[in-house]
DNA sequence: TCATTGGTTGGGCATTTGCTCACACTCTGG
DNA sequence: CCAGAGTGTGAGCAAATGCCCAACCAATGA
């Protein structure tokens, strides 16, 4: 109707207002065309846009009964303090697509506090989207700090800049973690650790009052050699030396005890405290991840897990 | 794959299930039937039903800035501690559908607060549709009372049971509201209020910590006189007072002060007092509303508001 | 036992939606 | 001013979806 050249309305705005008339009221792609006065192809655009900038979030309320029974099984099992298991979807796809709605809603919990929190998190693929599927909550008063720099030996960048993505989102105040995620010598590693800014951001890591992280593999598709933080030859020393698994670059073997080679020694990031009393929540899923898991979960380096169904049979089994 | 016959799926499982593969795992209805091992129009079923038992929750990111910029005309002009916008639906279709996933919402950012807190809602359409939108929360520490009672004097309940669909959703104490909303006399009036739960629900609601309303026009669309509450009669008198809304059953006129009639008088619901410290916070939308909403603000009888974009721009004309 | 009824299932079809392709328009550098 | 690259637009089509209808099944009552 109103289809005057208003010069504030961005392509997100039109985005949003076509995504809103789609999803929330239901109106069909014509009408939403009509209804901003625009053709058909351009509200179908509108609409994969409003999908693809995240600007849709769906979310389930019921809790099938499958999945419930496993979260009160691994609690249980591993003495949790936190269990969310959503459904699987079929083979091949994605696995961190599907527990980062739930994991955002759990993290959605802490933001809505109102009582500043000291917020960590790790990297990785699953935190990341988890990162997209949060909410904007308006002024909160928390700080978020990174427990390991997404800093690869040759300077470049991961993807998966959590933190960021986080504070733009939030508009929280944020301390990334500056040491890289492995340096070439222990001298410069603790060059690196003297620094104020690092020392800073590691106490408040230890004081986080609650910590995402993901989990990593130590296998042939260990996240921290996919992405080039380590080589082939500092993960084979790594697996010589019992390694399964990998939070935050604390590098543990299977019954969950941090191990300690040349290799561990020159990375850079907060090493969670075992049995730690605030809660440290792993979101992580998928068969190649189970060792991983399960060691976690036995050594107690977490005490929280958001994962799917099939993972969650199988850390049963 | 499972086509196991478990004794424990209902059917709620399955359409949760069904929705989550749909909406959260993007997988086409076809795909969705054969993980499921069902037909195909089973699962178009399953999804269809996941929807119409509200299962499904789509919330937007984005705030468009136009209802941004009404959200901080609002907050200016009323004073109000909270306003939220948002896009309007086209004419014709419900309201209260669109307001309600936002009133959920801020809902929502209340019961995540780890403190007890007392909740007060009035009933509605708009209460209602809210209810239905609000995503569970386990174990939230609050309790929730209700200010008026849905009970009709020939005894019979209007639909709009938002207080017991809320406990129910959120698994909280409750406290319904046990006077009728309108008694034949003043006695009987009185011998309800004289009831120590009826005492008790009035005292938690003085002291809710947040309090949600719908704001209810007095012309001939009241919704009072339409749900059956009161009588023509009634409402004419009322009219005739200057009365143009009502919240939660108090009655007021176009300056937002609340009016004393024979009819008034036999009402036997919580009064609100006008400029409250605390949150009372309105869920409105529509046209034939704004006469009451405008009313309802002049008065400081709200302090925080959700509507929806045509009638924030002509409660600021 | 059998007919009736209420509810569920799958087939078929109209509508809606996603996507590709060719074209137009614009911005930039020669 | 023109050529070329890149972005955005509308047409058309195949796939996906929603919906109606006839058939089927289970339960009830005569």
């Amino acid at each position: 109707m109103t289809t005057m050249t208003d010069p504030e309305i961005t392509p997100q705005d039109e985005a949003a207002r076509a995504g809103w008339l789609y999803y929330v009221g239901g109106l069909t792609q014509d009408q939403v065309a009509a209804e901003l006065g625009v053709s058909r192809q351009r509200a179908q655009r509108l609409v994969a846009k409003a999908m693809a900038d995240g600007l849709v979030h769906v979310r389930l309320e019921h809790k099938i009964s499958a999945c419930l029974d496993l979260e009160v099984d691994l609690t249980r099992r591993f003495g949790l303090k936190l269990a969310r298991v959503v459904p699987a979807l079929p083979a091949g796809l994605e696995t961190s697509h599907a527990t980062a709605p739930a994991a955002a809603q759990v993290l959605e919990r802490y933001l809505a506090q109102p009582e500043p929190l000291i917020i960590a998190f790790g990297t990785g693929r699953s935190l990341s989207a988890m990162a997209s599927e949060v909410i904007r909550t308006p002024h909160a008063p928390h700080r978020i700090v990174s427990l390991i720099s997404n800093i690869a030996p040759d300077g470049s960048a991961s993807f998966y800049d959590v933190i960021m993505r986080m504070a733009d989102k939030l508009q929280l105040p944020h301390y990334p973690m500056l040491v890289p995620v492995i340096t070439d010598t222990i001298a410069e590693r603790a060059l690196f650790n003297a620094l104020r800014p690092v020392q800073a951001v590691m106490e408040l890591a230890a004081n986080a009052d609650v910590t995402f992280v993901g989990i990593g593999q130590m296998n042939g598709e260990a996240p921290l050699y996919k992405d080039g933080f380590i080589t082939r030859s500092q993960l084979e020393d790594l697996q010589r030396a019992g390694a399964v698994g990998e939070i935050v670059g604390g590098i543990f073997d299977a019954e969950g005890r941090y191990i300690d080679t040349e290799t561990t020694r020159l990375i850079g990031s907060f090493r969670i405290p075992a049995g730690r009393e605030k809660p440290v929540i792993a979101i992580a899923a998928g068969l190649s991840k189970i060792g991983a898991m399960r060691a976690a979960l036995k050594g107690q380096l977490v005490n929280g897990l958001v994962t799917d169904e099939s993972t969650a049979r199988a850390l049963l089994a």
